[in-house]
DNA sequence: ATGTAGACTTACGTCGACG
DNA sequence: ACGTCGACGTAAGTCTACA
């Protein structure tokens, strides 16, 4: 029974590490405190769907993307696939 | 500029109004006051993303589907098929 | 059946500090 | 760079009542 709650806090950890982002990184760019920014991380609190927008926005994908429980393994595969084609220098994949 | 309240609030408007179900009778299955419904609708508050889950639930549709801009006019047109479907004596499409 | 208003409670969200 | 604690302010959420 994965709840919402669990889908945002992982989709954020995952996306926020892909991104190359501490959670101070993140706190500034998407102007939300840096402590609430661990609670949500750690599924102590849920969050608004205000703040969900901003931190989308900071990572780059969209809203309803926070909330998709496939956006974390979708993120990381596709970031591994441009660093391995950058690596054997072959053109990035136009999206 | 379509904001994530926007949307939230469009996409449970249609997707209520497609179920058949009143302000009323969602706040019931949902567990959610009716007058807050209502100021979600109107976008006067943005809500949580466990009230949504709590929402999205009782409407039958994903939580990350509440958040995303082509749900009311997915779900809408897929009613609008089924409906015809069933009055001109053709079986159900299988989704 | 819906929108709004007021009074109220709680969960969210900020801030400073410590390990 | 991250987790947590305490104190604090505000927006979310409930409930009753009226149009």
């Amino acid at each position: 029974m994965t709840t919402i709650r669990k889908i945002v806090s992982h989709n954020l950890r995952i996306l926020r590490g892909v991104r190359g982002m501490s959670q101070e990184d993140l706190s500034a760019i998407a102007g939300i405190d840096r402590t609430f920014i661990s609670d949500i991380e750690n599924a102590k609190y849920g969050t608004s769907i205000d703040r969900l927008e901003s931190l989308a926005g900071a990572l780059g994908v969209a809203t309803w993307e926070m909330c998709h429980p496939q956006t974390a393994d979708r993120i990381r595969k596709q970031a591994d696939a441009d660093a391995s084609a950058a690596t054997s220098g072959k053109p990035a994949p136009p999206h």
